[in-house]
DNA sequence: CTAGGGTTAG
């Protein structure tokens, strides 16, 4: 019950059924309580229930692990990593591991991620997908992409997920077409790829340039392989097609779409109608932005620098009124400089919808 | 009760 109320982020019902619990020594009723408020965000009051564990396991540490990393708190994890290590009587597991590689991710810490990997391969369940993924993975965001492929290389199995790591891996350092090789291969090899290889696939192809390409692989993967596509792959397609310059194919693809697209799609609209001068489909990308935050001065600005550079100054002034009209605010920019010792700081203009000098 | 894979604009 106390995880239940966890799940669904119902703290303040789950610290009371844990105060009612008959058996407070239950390690697993307070792990409960420290992923919980990890899982809400609330970091000190997850410590304070861990602090005062009366029994803690392994499950419990590794609660707390991936909870600093969730709330991108890396050092922390990676403090307590050691303090496991060292002198907790537990022994790490594959979570473990793969919690701290993780960490070592977010830190761009190749180093220690290395160090970890040498001294994890002594360890019995070093050779299981999930850690060798982890590896792989770890070794991607740290920029170093031939040792994640030897680690993949090294892998005896090799499920979807270590696929998707791999081919997500090339896709973000701008190898776009060794991402694509590697989701033939995984083809061939008989893997079924899943929603997330998919949008690994179009990012590759948005690297790439591969227009047509990342078409047929958005509609192989409905066909073909019966994935119905989701926010996230029809901003990937939005992007492919606008870089391609295809823009009315792309507002075609957002009114098709069975649900409300990503902010930032309209936000991908509306700057390349900038850069293809397509003042039409910049009123109406604008006109969602708008219609969805309109307080913010975004999406006016630009629609007002659109006009501007088409020389129609009657319809920079109308976005000028509209903005008037909707009280937007305008985050004022700061900024700051160090003379001598002393801090000086400015605060720039903040009332006021001129929409030519912002930005 | 913990735990491997994901993107895009300016």
């Amino acid at each position: 019950m106390v995880s239940g109320f966890a799940s669904a982020g119902h703290m303040g019902m789950a610290e009371e059924c844990f105060r009612d619990a008959p058996e407070k020594e239950d390690a697993v009723l307070w792990t409960a309580m420290v992923s919980g408020y990890m899982d809400a965000g609330n970091v000190d009051k997850a410590m304070e229930f861990f602090q005062a564990m009366p029994v803690r396991n392994l499950v419990s540490w590794n609660a707390v692990l991936a909870g600093y990393v969730k709330n991108s708190r890396a050092e922390d994890a990676l403090r307590v990593f050691k303090t496991l290590v060292r002198d907790a009587n537990v022994r790490p597991n594959e979570s473990t591991l793969s919690s701290v590689l993780l960490g070592c991710s977010n830190l761009s810490a190749l180093g220690l991620g290395r160090q970890i990997h040498q001294w994890c391969v002594k360890l019995p369940f070093s050779r299981r997908v999930t850690v060798g993924t982890s590896l792989v993975s770890m070794y991607c965001k740290c920029g170093d992409l031939e040792g994640a492929c030897k680690r993949f290389s090294e892998m005896r199995t090799r499920d979807v997920v270590a696929w998707n790591a791999m081919i997500s891996g090339y896709a973000q350092h701008g190898d776009g077409r060794e991402a694509i090789r590697m989701f033939e291969k995984m083809k061939h090899k008989g893997v079924e790829p899943n929603c997330i290889t998919f949008v690994a696939v179009l990012t590759a192809c948005i690297h790439t340039g591969l227009c047509d390409f990342g078409i047929q692989c958005f509609e192989s993967m409905q066909e073909a392989y019966g994935i119905e596509p989701r926010v996230d792959h029809y901003s990937c397609m939005v992007d492919l097609l606008c870089r391609a310059g295809l823009l009315e194919r792309s507002v075609n693809l957002i009114r098709s779409m069975p649900f409300e697209p990503h902010p930032s799609a309209y936000g991908t609209l509306l700057a390349a109608c900038r850069v293809y001068k397509n003042l039409e489909f910049a009123e109406f990308a604008a006109g969602k932005l708008i219609e969805q935050n309109p307080q913010s001065a975004g999406a006016y600005v630009q629609l007002a620098n659109i006009y501007a550079a088409a020389n129609q100054w009657a319809n920079v002034s109308r976005v000028r009124r509209w903005m008037k009209d909707n009280a937007v605010v305008k985050t004022p920019g700061y900024s700051w400089v160090e003379i001598k010792g002393v801090i000086h700081e400015f605060r720039g203009e903040s009332e006021g919808a001129n929409a030519n000098e912002a930005q």
